[in-house]
DNA sequence: TGTACATCAGTGAACGCGCGTTCACTGATGTAC
DNA sequence: TGTACATCAGTGAACGCGCGTTCACTGATGTAC
């Protein structure tokens, strides 16, 4: 059957991205292997390495691709129209300490699904991480300003900054929380949800 | 040499433990090996079955034994008189948010170093690791109530409550992303501690 | 208390297994004329 | 545009390796008399 067109082997490396990317969310990044990753992208194992130089090379784009996807979609929620009222960053909030969010981590935020694998696998993946988690603190912290400029309220940009640090630092544990005791202690997990999504924009 | 006294197989047992404890909050369970587990406590990796039925046993115990750890000390701290000033919950905040705590984790609170392990390890695990930190969020909720009291506030328990689930969702939340950051942004990660010093007991 | 024997913790080689990675092979695509 | 050949993505067997676990063996301890 092979040799493939370009563009067959474009789409190809993206659908190995893009399972890659659920999978490593899903299951941590050891968990997954080489095999079961070219599977689930409609590939076998031994094709992998036409692509990516090693396991190590994947994970770096992974880290990429996933916040970029991310970040994007927090741009698209923070400009929506406030469909349902409350501010853009109160539906951040709702979205992101949702029921949905908690159980289908393989489309959600890296930020959680991916902190824990940051530190062990390389620098370069730690600095795609890091380089993930400044764009949502940026991101934050512009909407913290705009809100408050809005509002007509003073808002150093050092305190602006401040608030973002904080707010996605209970986000991101309320989510891991929640995630981490989820089915065994349903009423808990649903109990920290509630309790982040309740205050978290104070 | 062997057979060994009751006494030496229950340190041997006891140091197993320990070194689990520490090894798998600092490494991760899945990168820490029987072999090399069993070496750090001194021992060669055969004799592991004498003491545990499966690694999946050992996680279980692991799991029990740092978080009776880390709520014993996690107490201590609240008790012991304001030395340099703050309220109880002020000095754990300020503990947890720590450089020595970030960069320690083998010694460290295991709702944070542990919570990814959690979700993967069996239900048992998941068990304990929940019960660990409800014991967190009951510690919490008693002292924001009793400090209310001390001031003369009014303080629902449910709000008491409340407060605690967000308090440790910001606790966890920065400490991880502190430490997924430190190598390659040691200024942010400072940041993200400083931060959720600052105002972590609103 | 003293003796004889059974017990069993520690040892380290060995097991099966799944991992990341390599490789020879295939054959349709890309390219040079 | 048509033809001949080189390229190279996909395939699946095979590699070395480290993992969790098992096992035969040793010999000091625990126990029964």
């Amino acid at each position: 059957m092979p040799r493939i067109t370009k563009e067959d082997k474009a789409r190809n490396r993206q659908n190995i991205l893009d399972a890659a990317g659920r999978m490593f969310r899903s299951q941590g990044i050891d968990a997954v292997g080489i095999a079961e990753l070219m599977k689930e992208a409609g590939l076998t194992h031994g094709g992998f390495y036409n692509h990516f130089a090693s396991k190590s090379d994947l994970v770096v784009e992974v880290y990429g691709a996933s916040f970029a996807a991310s970040l994007g979609s927090l741009a698209q929620t923070i400009e929506d129209g406030p469909d349902q009222g409350g501010s853009p960053l109160e539906r951040v909030v709702v979205g992101y300490l949702s029921t949905e969010h908690r159980d289908s981590p393989d489309g959600g935020c890296p930020s959680a699904s991916l902190v824990t694998d940051a530190g062990r696998h390389g620098e370069a993946a730690q600095s795609a991480y890091a380089e993930g988690v400044e764009g949502y603190l940026t991101g934050f912290a512009a909407e913290f300003l705009r809100e408050a400029e809005e509002e007509g309220h003073e808002l150093a940009p050092s305190e602006a900054r401040r608030k973002a640090v904080r707010l996605l630092s209970e986000m991101v544990g309320a989510l891991m929380l929640a995630r981490a005791v989820r089915h065994v202690e349903p009423e808990l997990s649903d109990e920290i949800l509630r309790a982040g999504r309740r205050c978290a924009v104070d």
